[in-house]
DNA sequence: TAGTATCGATTACAGTTGTAAACTATAGAT
DNA sequence: ATCTATAGTTTACAACTGTAATCGATACTA
C-alpha cells in the first residue's frame, strides 16, 4: 500500500504536538511545554524525540552541541492516516452515520458547518442509494454478495 | 476518566469484526472467517481470541469442551472510543476540516448525506463563531490565553 | 475402548512502548 | 585550563504485541 503509513504512539504524538506547533524548536523547550502537561521526566522525553527522530518524524539540523527539531511530516498527513486505519476497520455502510456521530459531539463554527455542507452538497453528484459493503465474508452483518 | 477506556490492537480488531458479525461462534468459525483474509496461523488467532477473553471483549460460555464466543462490547462504542482518542490529539479549532476531509473521501449514499445535513442543522443553533482552542500551552499554533 | 482430532491453555520469543537512569561529549563559566 | 551543566546516546527493564509451537484434556471414530 501507500508508503505514507505513518504510526506513532499516544506518548509520541503529544511530543509532536509540540513540535509542530513551533516548527522549530529545542529539546529544552519541548522538554519545558511537556512537563507541564505530563507527568513525565526528562528522561522520558528525550527517548520519545529520539524514538521519533529514529523514525523520521522529526529532523535535526545540528546547531553547536544541541539540535534544532522541526518536523518532518505533516500534521494534517498524520491525522488523515490515523483516521484511515480507523475507518479501515468499519464497514463502509456504517461510515456515514459514524460521522453522524463526529459532528454531533465536536464543536463546530458557522464556518464549518458551511464548509461541511458545501462538501455534502458536492458529494450528492456522486451520491450512492445504497453504500456496497467492503467487508470480508464473515466480518460484517451487511454481507453482500460481492 | 471514563471507564469505557477500550483499547485493542488491529489484530484484535480483525477478531472482533468476526464475533460482530456473528454474535455467537466458535473459535473454528472464527479462525475459517479470518484465514481467508489474513495470512495467520491457527496458533496465532487462538492467541488474539485468548487476549480478548482476558481484556474483556468477548465472553464466553461453555459448551462442552469447547466455548461459543460473544462480543461483550459493542462496535460503534469501540468506534466512538477510537475516534474520540484520535481527536483528543487535535484542536477543536481543526476538527471542522478533518471532518470536511472524511467526508471528502467517503462513499455516502444519499441517505447519509441527509442525515449529515439533519444533524449539521440541529449543530447550527449552538453553533460559534469561532472555536476555542482546547490545546496546552506550546501544542497549539493558535494559542489564545485561556 | 483405544486412537486420533480438536480445543483451549501454557510457554516462547523478538519487537515496540512506557518509563527512566547512566554515560559521554561538549559549551559555557571561573 | 578546569569545572560544571546540559544535550544527546546508550542501556535497562517490564508490559504489550505479533507470531506461533507445544501440551493437556476432551470428544469423536473405528
Amino acid at each position: 500500500m501507500n508508503h505514507l503509513d505513518f504510526k506513532i504512539t499516544d506518548s509520541e504524538w503529544e511530543v509532536m504536538r509540540v513540535v509542530w506547533a513551533n516548527e522549530k524548536i529545542t529539546s529544552k523547550e519541548i522538554i519545558d511545554v511537556l512537563q507541564q502537561k505530563m507527568d513525565w521526566g526528562t528522561a522520558t522525553i528525550k527517548t520519545f524525540i529520539g524514538r521519533l527522530v529514529k523514525k523520521g518524524m522529526i529532523e535535526t539540523e545540528k546547531h553547536g552541541n544541541k539540535f534544532i527539531y522541526s518536523p518532518k511530516i505533516k500534521e494534517t498527513d498524520l491525522i488523515r492516516s490515523t483516521l484511515d486505519d480507523t475507518f479501515n476497520n468499519i464497514c463502509n455502510r456504517d461510515v456515514g452515520n459514524t460521522i453522524v456521530g463526529l459532528i454531533e459531539k465536536s464543536i463546530l463554527s458557522i464556518d464549518d458547518i458551511k464548509n461541511i455542507e458545501k462538501v455534502l452538497e458536492m458529494k450528492k453528484e456522486h451520491a450512492v442509494d445504497e453504500v456496497p459493503c467492503n467487508c470480508s465474508p464473515g466480518q460484517c452483518h451487511c454481507q453482500i454478495a460481492s
